[in-house]
DNA sequence: AAATGATTTAATCGTCCGTTTGACTTTTGG
DNA sequence: CCAAAAGTCAAACGGACGATTAAATCATTT
């Protein structure tokens, strides 16, 4: 009754490991399986063999981290709905659902903060073109749902300029996530607190506003359409 | 006295067309030379011949609309100041200045609207990863600019927080462009007006109430160091 | 018409790519 | 213990890539 051993290899996992590291650190298209192999000193051949092809490793590295973000994201948003039934959900609590999980999921990956993100960034970016169908399904849902919960946060605001302000939020987003090796630095991380978190909370609050332009602080804001091109 | 026929021997040009078409479709890594010597119908040495090699074709095809709109860039923030000499910049003037330039630099250029913005796009993106230095060293020059001017004009706001806003700012700026042609067709031109003229405005004031975040309106706003990290 | 320089062309170079093959070794289960 | 399965390996495949060459063509000047 002991085949409990361990059923991996250990060098599909070493191949895991390389490719995260290297698509993040390069990019997708830059990556050769060559640089997979050698970095993980395994033989050519061992990507094809575990997993079909450069495509299937590729998916495969994308979803292993995407789809517990999404999860989670989905969860998060689904509690703050039951919790507070009926009354509207706090604007901010909704940022926060959509960007927490990336640091509650980095946790549980052995992979570092830099990496982590930078891997998160890149796939986010290239939404639309060229990523694998059911990652581009996964974002298209969560999109959606996330789209309805501002929309019955912000009834005050226009349908088509809150598609446009949520567009400005995913960008600030994805911007936040590939460069933040830029700016992590000068946000000294004070006593052991993860500097993404502190980003975090700075982008929560710039989204926020941003979202809420226009939107009179207090009163629930009437329902009802909305002034067009009025800058 | 007439050697004004016509220097460019035309494939020249028809080089740098396909170039950018194919560039601001598919990526600057996903276009061979192949591919472009193809759509220009020319030889496939014609794009080492006339350009030195791809990337001398690459950075000749970012430089032509980069340049001009970062000096438009620098050219508006200059008016502005100088303008309002003393008294503080608007706020949303200077993010004026920071996108306006696309709009008015498009019509100087035989590009379509959408290949434009996506090429445009592509290239912020691609900033602190293999662009060609000169360019690099344009926006690091724009951005150090512009961060000054909005530190005047929101002297309320802490320096480190101030440079994570612009961050997401810019990261809103540069999804605005590349993913432009999806939510485009939403905006139903009305009577003329270019869309992304509507766009911009809509960008203009989500980006300026999350730059102001926090800071109350109406009176200028005590100068001295911010409370950090209090969300 | 001859000469000169600029351009275009077909062919080819060496390199890297993802993938496949077939022999070899290790692990597993009866 | 032994056969079947799983994994590893060196070698090679065909194709695409950026770049280069030398000859051919073109335009312009003498």
């Amino acid at each position: 009754m002991r085949e409990m051993t361990f059923p991996e290899s250990g060098s599909k996992r070493k191949l895991l490991d390389a490719a995260e590291q290297l698509f993040a650190e390069k990019g997708f298209e830059a990556v050769s399986v060559r640089d997979i192999t050698q970095l993980a000193k395994a033989n050519v051949a061992a990507v094809n063999y575990h997993f079909g092809s450069r495509d299937g490793l590729l998916t495969l590295v994308m979803m292993r981290y995407m789809t517990p973000v999404n999860e989670e994201r989905m969860a998060r948003l689904e509690t703050l709905e039951r919790k507070s039934s009926g009354k509207t959900v706090p604007l901010e609590e909704i940022i926060d659902a959509l960007v927490r999980p990336f640091v509650t999921q980095i946790r549980k990956s052995e992979l570092s903060e830099r990496l982590f993100y930078k891997l998160m960034g890149r796939t986010f970016a290239q939404q639309g073109d060229g990523l694998p169908p059911q990652i581009e399904e996964q974002l298209r849902q969560v999109m959606q749902r996330f789209t309805r919960a501002f929309a019955k946060a912000l009834p005050a605001v226009a349908a088509d300029d809150l598609a446009w302000r949520i567009h400005f939020v995913v960008g600030g987003m994805i911007h936040m996530l590939t460069h933040q090796e830029i700016f992590q630095r000068l946000t000294q991380g004070a006593s052991g607190v993860p500097p993404m978190e502190v980003t975090i909370s700075r982008f929560i609050r710039f989204a926020a506003a941003g979202l809420r332009e226009g939107v009179e602080a207090g009163e629930p804001a009437a329902e009802g359409p909305q002034v067009l091109f009025d800058f």
